[in-house]
This record gives C-alpha cells, structure tokens and sequence, in this order.
DNA sequence: GTCATCAGATTAGTTTTTCTAATTCGATCA
DNA sequence: TGATCGAATTAGAAAAACTAATCTGATGAC
C-alpha cells in the first residue's frame, strides 16, 4: 500500500512550475492566485521541504522543486492518457450489445456482414436475451428495447416504428381456402404469440367479430412464429419489422390491408454518459441509417 | 494544457480495484465504502463510462475499468516515486548551509576535511554572509547563526556555547611590557569588535576600571581581529569558539583567567519541516559531535 | 526620492466537495 | 425462512478548498 501525497496539491505544483508563476497557474487551473499559494504551501509542509524560492516577482523552483517537477509531470501525464483512452476509448475492440432475439433472428443478423464491412475495427457481440439489461450491472455497452422510449438516465434513439399487420404465405392465400376477407380467417389456423393478445387487437381494428380466438399454437418468440407463418402453418399478426424481410423476399404476403398501429417501438439505448463513445455512436449511425432504409 | 481526470476518484478506484471491494478500498483509504462508492460513480460520470459492474457480493472491472487500470497504477506509481525521493532526499547531492563568516573561518572551514570525509557524498555548499537568511525566501537547507535559540518555526539545536575572554600572542605577553595582569593593558593596544563593547563588558566582569577604550583599531569581522591578534598587534577580548584552535595551536595565549559569559550561542538552524532530511540530520550529527569534541 | 504597480502571503470567512450515518436492496447461505 | 453480506442511496455533517480583502516588499516610472 503506497503513501501518495496531496494529489490536487501536486496538481498546483505542476502548474505553478510549468509557468513560474503562482497567477498564471491560478488561471489556468481557474482559481485565485490565493488557493495555489495555500495548495502549495501544505504541499511543501507535507513533503517537509520548500518547492519554489519567493522572489519578489516572481517564483523559481527550489532544488527539491526541480527534484519533484519531472517525476510529477510524468505521472500526470499517465493518468491524462490511461483516462484518456477510456474517455474516447478507440473506435476499435468488443462492442456488447444486448438485443431481443426475435430482432436479433429476423432483423439485425441478416445486415451484420454490411456491418461488418464498414467497421472492420469493431468486434460486434450480440447477447439475445429477453432480459432487460440494468447497464450498471452488467457490461453492455448498447442495447436494443422495444417500448416507449421512455427509460431514465439512458439515451433512446427511435429506430423501427412498430405496427401489425396480417401475414401468411402465399401458397396458403392462393390455396383452396383461400384469404380474401377478414372473414375467411375462420377456416385458417392463427397463429398467436405468447400473449395471445395480438389477434384480438387486430379484429378489434378490423371491426371484425365472430372468430374463436382460442384456437391455434403460440409462440414466446416473435422469430419462431414467423417461422411458423414462412412454413405455411397458419397465419399469424405480424411485427412489421420481424416480417419486412419475409415480405421482400415474397416468402410471406399481406392478406389484408388494415393495419394496428401501435405506440411502443424499437429503440437503441445506452448509458446516456457513454452515448458518444466513439463505437457507441458508430454503431448507432449504422443502426439508425438501416433503419431508415429500411422504413423508407 | 492537459486536462486532468478527478485524482482523489482515480485514487478510489485504484485502491477498489486492487481489492476488487469497496469495503477494503474504503478500509485501506480511511473512509467509508459510501465515499468510495461516491468517488468511483463520478469517475464513472466523468469518463464516460461504468468502471465497475456490480455484483452481487463482489465488484468486477469492466473492460473500460481492466483498461484503465495498469494506468493509474502507473501514474499514481511516479507520483509516489517523485514525492519519496523529494521526501527523503537521498543523503547525496548539494546541501545548502548559510554559516556567519567568522565561524566558517575559524571553527567550520578547518573540519570541513573532516565532514568530506565522513560524508563524501553529500555536497556541502557553505555561504559566508552576515544576512539570517529566510528559509521560506533562499534556497538553503540550514544555517549556523548566533543568537538564543529562540526562532521561531526552527528547528534550533545548540552547538556552541559562548564566552569571551581576553587574547593575545605569546611574545607580547612575553614581551617588553608583559601581560601579567589587567592593568597592564594600559600600555598594549586593545582591538575591538565592530561594536566597541567587547572590553567594556569584559573589564566591568573583571572589576577594573581606568583603561582608555578610545584607542585601538575595530574589526567588523570576527576572523579578521583574530587575525590581527595572531599578528601580534594587540590584544582582544576573543570569543572562545573563535580562537580555540589558535590557543590550541600555541599561537594564542590567554593573559587572564577572567571570563565574560554571555547568553547567546551558535545554533544550527533548519526549518523545522526538514530537519529529519536525511542530508541535514547527517550534517547536524556530524556538526554536534565537533563541537561537543571542541567544548568537552 | 516618491508613488504606482506587481506578485505573492496572509487572514478570515464562505463555498464546494467529500464524507458519514442510517437505511434499503438483492442475493447468498445457513 | 431468516440472517448476513456488500454495495447503493439519501440527507445531513465535516472537511477541504477556495475567495475576497488586505498586507508586504521589491521594482520601475516620473
């Protein structure tokens, strides 16, 4: 266990020597000429000997001054660059992002390579979890959340609107019973995610009533029951942004027009303090870019 | 200008991560682990970044804290290194002593050899002046003054007691007009000091009156009215540390047994906040010892 | 020589920072 | 299940740092 003196008093110190001059020291460190002279005077108390001869108008350094000043210069100029360079910690190493696996699956995975090409540097590490992680116990340095936006001391940036839609696949629209109206929905198996919530909305949007929605399998993750719904095994209430992909590739279609909007969305967040943390808002410049393409 | 981190909250971390524990950095700081953590959560506000993730029962470094440790230690290691070795200067290099000029003649000079040779790794740099140097102004270590011992903020240790008593050469004792007693100071010319009031005194101590303190030359400098007394051109009243080498020497003699006490001495001074320096601790050791040699 | 000026020291009082005490929280362990 | 442990949090106390005002002593202009 090291003894380290007063560190604000060497702090003073350094300052005063560099400019011989308790005044310009004062103003470089903005305070009075006052608190260097007393910052300085316990320094040399603490170490025992005088640090600068007094002169009239001006300070020079004393032997034990000249003794201290490089060993102090060079230990502040450690600490400056150790917190430096995890102030703005290179934009290079491991980035730990923590994302919902039904984005991660349907969304994020697929755009990872072009992610990858523009910054090689960045050592991207996804963790798929339902949990929402607390930053001040875990080490993740981002996350993606669905909600709304609204989570103390984080910095939220909107990334993909969400809203429902109907979604199956088109051998099963055009097939033998097939998906004109709303009400053709009776003979069709739904396909619900683990709420079962998301049928009732959408009828209620709809205006359509008469179905029994206790029927058909539920899934707890939103990829599993679009997987399901690629496979022809029912038609289920589609997240915009887990289906786009689908829809694109003509692997799945859009029964009918009517639309839920909802308020909750995905957001990327992060420690509002780390928001500018280069491969933090790298990252997220990426992110919000695809997005908008994405949405465009 | 460089811009420094918070140190005391480096300091917190520093010890928190050794220990990989708030509690013992707090126990190793002296503080309590609620300041620790106060500390380290502003570091953590300041740099941008969680340092820390907290356990359960136990704190773990975070990338961000793995990487900026080595560098603390590293600063906060020169930092240290720098005030020890100001600290406790080694026992090498220039020390810095203000000595009246007459004592460094004719006590301190002769010994130097002696100090050297006890000490040849310390510098010895004497300055001869009549000024009481002001520690917090010069750039001494100590000096050897002529007083009471009564300064204040000084670290005073007594070397010399004071006296005076008259001198002469021996072939004017046993000259011509022979020195036998007070009275026959009548017929030999007394040297003074510069103040003229060296025989005064010292004839008022020996009861005898009726001699003429007009005549005879003054001297503003001890060493130089030794010197003329050494010459054989009269007789002074000598202070003891002053010519005790020439009396020893046999090229002093001294006609009377009377002798005036005085209450002042030569002390060695040094700023109380120093005098355990390695440098002057050995300087006054070795000084003390030469004068209890000289007095006993 | 006298006076204004300058840089720092000093003192006392204020502000800011830092720390503590008390309580809470969550997980582990008996 | 309850006890315990380590850290977080809060409000308030203690300590450190700072400021404002004044003083000092040398310098340089006039």
């Amino acid at each position: 266990m090291r003894s380290l003196p007063p560190l604000n008093g060497l702090r003073a110190f350094e300052a005063a020597a560099r400019h011989l001059s308790f005044a310009r020291a004062a103003g470089e460190l903005n305070v009075t000429p006052a608190a260097i002279s007393h910052q300085i005077k316990a320094l040399e108390a603490r170490l025992g000997t005088p640090l600068f001869r007094r002169r009239n108008r001006e300070v020079l350094l004393t032997d034990a001054g000249q003794a201290l000043l490089p060993g102090v210069r060079d230990g502040f100029d450690r600490l400056a660059a150790a917190a430096e360079r995890v102030q703005s910690r290179e934009a290079v190493g491991a980035l730990n992002v923590s994302v919902l696996p039904s984005l991660a699956a349907r969304w994020l995975v697929p755009r990872l390579a072009r992610f990858h090409a523009r910054h090689p540097d960045i050592d991207l590490r996804l963790s798929a979890t339902q949990n929402v992680v607390d930053f001040s116990r875990e080490d993740f340095d981002a996350a993606i959340r669905h909600g709304r936006g609204t989570w103390p001391g984080l910095r939220c940036d909107l990334l993909l609107r969400d809203e429902f839609f109907p979604v199956c696949s088109p051998s099963l629209r055009e097939g033998p019973l097939p998906l004109r109206t709303p009400e053709d929905l009776r003979h069709h198996v739904l396909l619900h995610d683990s709420a079962r919530e998301d049928w009732r909305l959408w009828l209620a949007a709809a205006g359509i009533g008469g179905i029994d929605l206790s029927r058909g399998p539920s899934f707890n993750d939103g990829s599993l029951l679009v997987q399901a719904v690629v496979a022809g095994q029912g038609v289920a209430v589609g997240r915009r942004a887990l289906v786009a992909g689908e829809l694109a590739a003509g692997r799945l279609v859009r029964p009918f027009d009517v639309v839920l909007p909802v308020d909750r969305a995905y957001y990327l967040v992060c420690p509002a303090a780390a928001a500018e943390r280069p491969k933090i808002a790298a990252f997220r410049a990426w992110l919000m870019a695809e997005a908008a393409e994405d949405e465009g």
